[in-house]
DNA sequence: TGTATTAAGGCAATCGATTGCATATATAAA
DNA sequence: TTTATATATGCAATCGATTGCCTTAATACA
């Protein structure tokens, strides 16, 4: 009783049949009749069975984890897509093994690695910053692995992707800037080539060029995009005295940091400067002012990668052909790339 | 080659030896000389030999996988808990599944089933909020898994424990804002009756104390401690008509709530009113004006955790002393508790 | 020289569930 | 009645690594 041991042994010895049948039973096998089937159930429940994964992992081949790589789970908008992968995860029965890679290459190969040993049955990721060879995720495919990517992604790998349209973003922000007077307007982005920033640079310059304003390379701040480096870059351009009346940065940590400077130079925030960022991070919403940025939609994100994976996942070696997902992002508006009215 | 098999059968046929020497030459076992194990090694090598954990972990009942359970990964404080216990954990060749309950009771005892179902040889867990009976967390001592606590802990139940003196720090950010000359200060706490809740009310009521103040619990707001419970509560507070000199919060959130409210009625901070909160969560260093707060010492938390867990793991069935580690948080004072010099 | 130890491996069972193939009824078609 | 066809279940191998016990050979001790 104590021991939790019942396994279909036990019950099918009760029972007066074998653990095929057993077996069968549970995993709801046409072959086996209705009746046998309920009084299999019933045995387990009343010997409080509790199936091994670890020996159906073994025999099967599946291991029923699927492993969730992210830079860092401690980004609402990462939390947030894992919340809607685990919940879709759940319902279908699969438990969810997050790892973060912290931004660091060598580690994130480490992890991938460490998903594969551990068996996963697919893996879900999204790639660091510096990841610039995809060695460790072609070994993924490789092994005949269902590997999907989501939100920082490469085209170096022939996998399904799920994506805001960052392009568009940071064209709509850039113009919502533009539309609230602003024409000199300095961009924050990352020298990392990934996707993300590549796209929103790309959008700001369109959103530039569509209004006919010319694009300025003394207005691109090129950083790692955290809180201090949005310090450093705004001391920068301020330092080269450039004229400036906006901020869009791709990172809502960078711009936070832009307007702490902003301040610190008396600069007013929006009346002399907007500012814009990217990612709608909770704490946008709740400094003073509080900042305009792009709302990802990562639980909408999360569920869409979670449903594309988990089709992959049942396709298995079937269907082949890859797909890229890509959803709409927000523009949320607040006061600090306002005009007082 | 392509099909990433090799086992140690495979090894031990290349070598003429058998798969009960390649494990225990792959496990270091002494029974194995030295220059079979070194054979061996070189052979894995060349066959690109992959361990199978999960035939490991089903003929061993050691799964090399430890569950952590938090409340939400979403959180600096418990993410960087988790980054603690992760790199201790993968240095000792565990890996990590990071589970979160979001402070929902249900999901809370599905989550502990759930790892207990991935077969765990152990669970690192925070409570959840709502957390009121412990029958879940029982289970999984009378299966005789290692379980211990962290931060969010309980009496009711005879395990290790790490958590920061909550007390001593509520009783130095009080006695803080005592010395800037408040006299008037409200306090946000929660009604769950949490340990830590529990204890930074104490602490602000032993300061208090000590300082002479009257307790007045119409300075005591009781939320659940998120930004608009920290709104709602300050407002409360301001529709009483109580009057206030300061407010402490036990959570960073709920002060930036209260802030925001603050500054809607164009009361200054900290001239009129000074500010504290716990948990030195990034926002409240780039808030204007900066939130003091407490540091609860995230990082050496899931050291110590990890490291005491992975004794209780050793140790197995022998040593049964439960042993609680109480480490010191840090009073980080700020501008919004600061009188202008 | 004979017996006790130690060292180095081998053998085979085992962990618990899954699954291809075989078997035994029962029902249906001829 | 006989032969095909389901239907329901049993048998036994298997997944890959681990481990208790046994065997052999070599070294040590009397």
């Amino acid at each position: 009783m104590k021991k939790g041991k019942a396994t279909i042994h036990d019950i099918a010895e009760k029972l007066n049949i074998t653990a095929s049948t057993v077996s069968r039973a549970l995993n709801d096998n046409p072959r086996i009749s209705e009746n046998t089937k309920k009084q299999v159930i019933k045995m387990a429940k009343q010997l409080n069975y509790q199936p091994n994964h670890i020996a159906s992992a073994l025999r099967s081949g599946k291991s029923k984890l699927i492993g969730v790589l992210v830079p860092t789970a401690n980004r609402n908008f990462f939390s947030s897509v894992v919340r809607g992968i685990e919940e879709i995860a759940n319902e279908l029965d699969y438990k969810v093994i997050i790892s973060q890679s912290y931004e660091d290459f060598e580690k994130e190969v480490q992890t991938v690695d460490a998903l594969l040993n551990a068996r996963v049955d697919g893996i879900i990721a999204s790639i660091g910053k510096n990841t610039d060879s995809f060695d460790h995720f072609k070994k993924v495919l490789d092994k005949g692995i269902p590997l999907i990517l989501f939100d920082r992604i490469t085209n170096e790998l022939d996998v399904s992707q799920v994506v805001i349209d960052d392009y568009l973003g940071a064209y709509e922000v850039t113009k919502h800037l533009i539309d609230q007077g602003c024409k000199r307007i300095v961009h924050f982005t990352s020298p990392k080539k990934i996707n993300i920033y590549r796209e929103r640079l790309r959008g700001y310059e369109d959103a530039l060029r569509d209004a006919q304003i010319p694009l300025d390379s003394d207005l691109i701040e090129e950083s790692n995009m955290q809180l201090e480096d949005g310090r450093t870059s705004m001391e920068n351009i301020l330092r080269k005295g450039v004229s400036f009346d906006a901020v869009f940065s791709s990172s809502d940590y960078a711009v936070m940091g832009a307007m702490q400077v902003l301040r610190e130079h008396k600069i007013s925030v929006p009346d002399q400067v907007k500012l814009a960022g990217f990612g709608n991070e909770p704490f946008t919403s709740f400094t003073a002012p509080p900042i305009t940025t792009v709302d990802q939609k990562s639980i909408p994100m999360g569920r869409v990668t979670a449903e594309t994976f988990f089709e992959l996942l049942k396709s298995e070696n079937k269907k082949k052909a890859t797909h890229k997902t890509v959803l709409k992002p927000e523009l949320i508006i607040r006061e600090s790339s306002l005009n007082k009215s």
